[in-house]
RNA sequence: GGGUCCGUAGGGUAGCUUGGUCGAUCCUUUGGGCUUUGGGAGCCUGAGACUCCGGUUCAAAUCCGGGCGGACCCA
């Protein structure tokens, strides 16, 4: 792929997934096949979710003033937030924002839900858009203004304990759910400069990019009481005192459409996880002239029986050379072609032809058993895309030891740097000006030596990439 | 915040320097018809655009000013 901006641009809308055309900056229209990539891949997170948490819907408009009441949490997000200030002529006594973020949103909330130690926890989350006015170079799904797929969950809980736990639970869930998608990631604890405003810390989730650059899928907080005590969330324990509760909060936006894009395309188009593909096989029946009923008879048989075994299948009948109609489902990401022509029912065989690999086969037709074929081919294609993504991730990875090491990697090969490092605020930002890169975080590990950039006992690897 | 560049059908473009030949080029897209179907077929016939406002001029897609929109670079 030789410029992914362009590719990614380009794919959007011949694969029919987004209108980047809407006239408002940083908003797209879904189109009704990116929504269904959008709803299935929804779908699975939200199962997950449930498992441990409950759904819930909070209102979009923030009043100002307890959107304003925690300090660091406000300054964050005071530059990119939407405001409405009037109703219909008049002005508003109050103004109010559009969420950039819920937290402000449902922690008074939760402040009027606990009482007491039996309220806890309590585990909620929310899919929902969110408003950000980014005054960057806006990007279909990558850096938008309503970032129109916001799926956060807010967690409370008695003990710093219980959070600190949640917090690898957040993580553990998110893991899951990229591994299903096949979308490679690294995990990292986000400098202090870089954490979620009026948090204690953040874990993040990057994954590369086609070109090299990083992008942050995912996010899990450890709030500690911070909005606690700014938002007055206290329970009583079971010896009568008042304590101040510990949160956690973790989310997932659009972007991981655009990683699931990314990390399986190529120059035909998109490749699709069976499990989010709108079509997951598409028939194509080749027909000859005098010989339509023999085939169109045997590829309706044949959707039929895939479609009621619940594969999502389509049978692309159109009056159209079988070459165009490869192209198009190459280029929208369908995992599986099946072509059945006059020769291969003389043959009682199908050709299978497989989206990830391009590998084409004739295999020997059998009612009883193709249901089993195609959902086996369909399993090996989901952990094929997966050890591509991981292997793409692990070949653009480098540790490396020298400050000229890691502007040469960054320049030449791109992808994601480790190094040691001292850990230290300004030695982190003086990188970051330097190198022009961003430091993505740092990763458990036992160190020895000395920070790559200014020479003092190194305390941490740090992953350091270019990100979008 | 500062700077550079750019706006021609749904998408991509030619024309602009040197105003007139533009009734605006080509590819793609798209309606209808014929024909055809094992990797983007062909033919016939239709559809579709000069970002907006003002100025200069006999004459503006083309020159000038401004608005709106977009891309990129720097802080």
């Amino acid at each position: 792929m030789k410029n992914f901006s362009e590719w990614f641009h380009n794919i959007l809308e011949e694969a029919e997934l987004m209108d980047a055309r809407y006239p408002v900056k940083g908003m797209s229209v879904w189109l009704p096949r990116g929504f269904k990539i959008r709803k299935y891949s929804l779908e699975l997170l939200e199962k997950l979710l449930d498992e441990e948490h409950e759904q819930t819907l909070f209102p979009m408009l923030i009043p100002e003033s307890e959107l304003a009441k925690e300090a660091i949490h406000v300054k964050g997000f005071e530059e990119e937030v939407y405001w409405v200030t009037k109703g219909g002529l008049r002005d508003l006594n109050e103004k109010l924002a559009l969420r950039p973020t819920s937290e402000t949103a449902m922690y008074p909330m939760f402040s009027l839900w606990v009482r007491s130690h039996m309220d806890l926890p309590i585990k909620v989350y929310q899919t929902v858009n969110t408003f950000r006015y980014e005054t960057k170079h806006t990007r279909p799904l990558i850096r938008v203004r309503e970032i129109t797929t916001f799926n956060e969950s807010h967690t409370v809980h008695a003990t710093e304990e219980e959070a600190e736990e949640q917090v690898q639970t957040g993580i553990k869930i998110y893991k899951e759910f990229f591994d299903a998608l096949g979308i490679s990631y690294s995990i990292c604890k986000r400098p202090a400069w870089d954490k979620f405003p009026g948090s204690k810390y953040t874990m993040a989730f990057d994954t590369i990019m086609p070109d090299g650059k990083t992008l942050q899928i995912g996010t899990v907080h450890n709030l500690g009481t911070t909005f606690a005590k700014t938002f007055d969330i206290q329970f009583e324990n079971d010896e009568g005192e008042h304590e101040y509760v510990h949160q956690t909060c973790y989310g997932l936006s659009d972007r991981v459409i655009a990683s699931l894009i990314a990390a399986h395309g190529d120059e035909k188009g998109l490749k699709l996880p069976p499990v989010v593909a709108p079509e997951q096989v598409v028939i194509v029946p080749i027909i000859f002239k005098e010989k339509e009923d023999i085939v169109l008879n045997f590829t309706d048989n044949l959707e039929k029986l895939l479609k009621d075994s619940g594969i999502r299948v389509i049978q692309d009948k159109r009056d159209m050379r079988p070459g165009k109609k490869y192209y198009e489902w190459e280029q929208r990401g369908v995992p599986l072609r099946i072509e059945v022509g006059p020769r291969d029912i003389e043959n009682d065989s199908i050709v299978t032809i497989r989206r990830d690999n391009g590998n084409k086969e004739f295999i020997d037709y059998n009612e009883n058993t193709i249901v089993d074929t195609v959902n086996e081919i369909l399993d090996d294609i989901t952990k094929e895309l997966k050890a591509a993504s991981n292997k793409f991730q692990e070949e653009k990875t480098f540790f490396v030891e020298t400050p000229q090491q890691i502007k040469k990697t960054i320049n030449k090969k791109g992808g994601i740097i480790t190094c040691n490092w001292c850990g230290n605020t300004d030695c982190g930002k003086d990188m970051e000006e330097q190198y022009d890169i961003d430091i993505l975080g740092t990763q458990e590990a036992q160190v020895d030596g000395i920070c790559v950039h200014c020479g003092e006992t190194a305390h941490h690897k740090v992953l350091i990439s270019k990100t979008y």
